[in-house]
DNA sequence: TATCAATTGATAGTGATTATTCTTGATAAT
DNA sequence: ATTATCAAGAATAATCACTATCAATTGATA
């Protein structure tokens, strides 16, 4: 890690600050501790009930329709970038861009619905592909990729003779 | 078109039959006729609702959960392939593999909404660098990319002096 | 401190999807 | 031919993530 919690929230706090200057938005303690809450959990894709549940810890009084609306606000302000990973509801991730973020893809097993990321910049070349074919303009993109992690693929090799089941679940 | 719509409606029925042979499950009427509303339609990515709408002018009596049941069942037996365009309903399209089906991405407009497939093989070099690296065994992808469409570009580039809105829809 | 729009919490509503219940229809066994 | 069996269907209630509504509250600025 190069750098602690801290100096992220410092640092997350600032771009906050700058987007509701530009805006007509307000620094409200709802809204610091649902960042911090991203910023502080080791859990990287968080829905908004799980959301929910841990700030409630904090603020009890909040509502469930505020946690919603913050991560709207939040995905908009580009602090959070909203997943879809086929499990029924929305996950969301701090956005610490470095940049990178727009090259990390994800890799949900689907043996044991773990979610895995991974860096790469080879989409890079796709995107100057589709602007100069399609003059299509890129802003984001989002790659899923499904398949087996090393342990389910040995689960699976032994269930081909047997006959089991496994599920779980970890965004 | 190299193939005609009754020249794909056998191929497709026969992949149906053939799976329907391995399990236990019987070949309706019902499904004979949603199969062929994917086959004959022209617009690509129907949601259950679209589906539901087109199926009910030839079987006026169908329901709409046999069409939601039937769409998730085709989707695994590998007939059709289920997308998600973020705009509230998943959609599905007739997965006619000649196995070139598992290269196509989507391109989503954020402007009006539209969506483009372009097909590309350059993530075949992606899995096989997670199979080496991560050893994760890939068995599909899905890449979406957002952006803006030339006309929508243009469109934007008017409306930077000006001032104003505009929103379609044609999934 | 007063003002006022932005924000909030509570809650009702929405809309896609799923579960449930009973019925139907096709095939198999009698 | 008749009945038993069981997948599949229709109808509809239920679920569940998310959104809209609205009165009360709060933060930012004058």
């Amino acid at each position: 890690m190069e750098m602690t919690k801290d100096q992220v929230m410092d640092l997350m706090m600032k771009r906050m600050k700058e987007k509701i200057k530009d805006k007509k938005y307000k620094m409200t303690s709802q809204r610091q501790v649902i960042l911090r809450t991203f910023v502080d959990s080791n859990v990287r894709h968080m829905s908004a009930e799980d959301v929910f549940e841990r700030v409630k810890k904090i603020a009890p009084d909040i509502g469930l329709a505020t946690v919603y609306r913050t991560l709207d606000l939040f995905t908009e302000m580009d602090l959070l970038k909203k997943l879809d990973f086929d499990d029924g509801c929305s996950r969301y991730e701090l956005n610490d861009q470095n940049d990178e973020g727009h090259f990390h893809h994800h890799l949900i097993c689907l043996g044991c619905g773990k979610v895995w990321e991974c860096k790469d910049d080879l989409l890079e070349t796709l995107e100057s592909i589709l602007q100069k074919r399609l003059h299509f303009q890129t802003v984001d993109h989002q790659l899923k990729v499904y398949g087996y992690c090393e342990e389910c693929q040995k689960k699976r090799a032994a269930e081909a003779a047997t006959g089991q089941e496994n599920h779980e679940q970890d965004n």
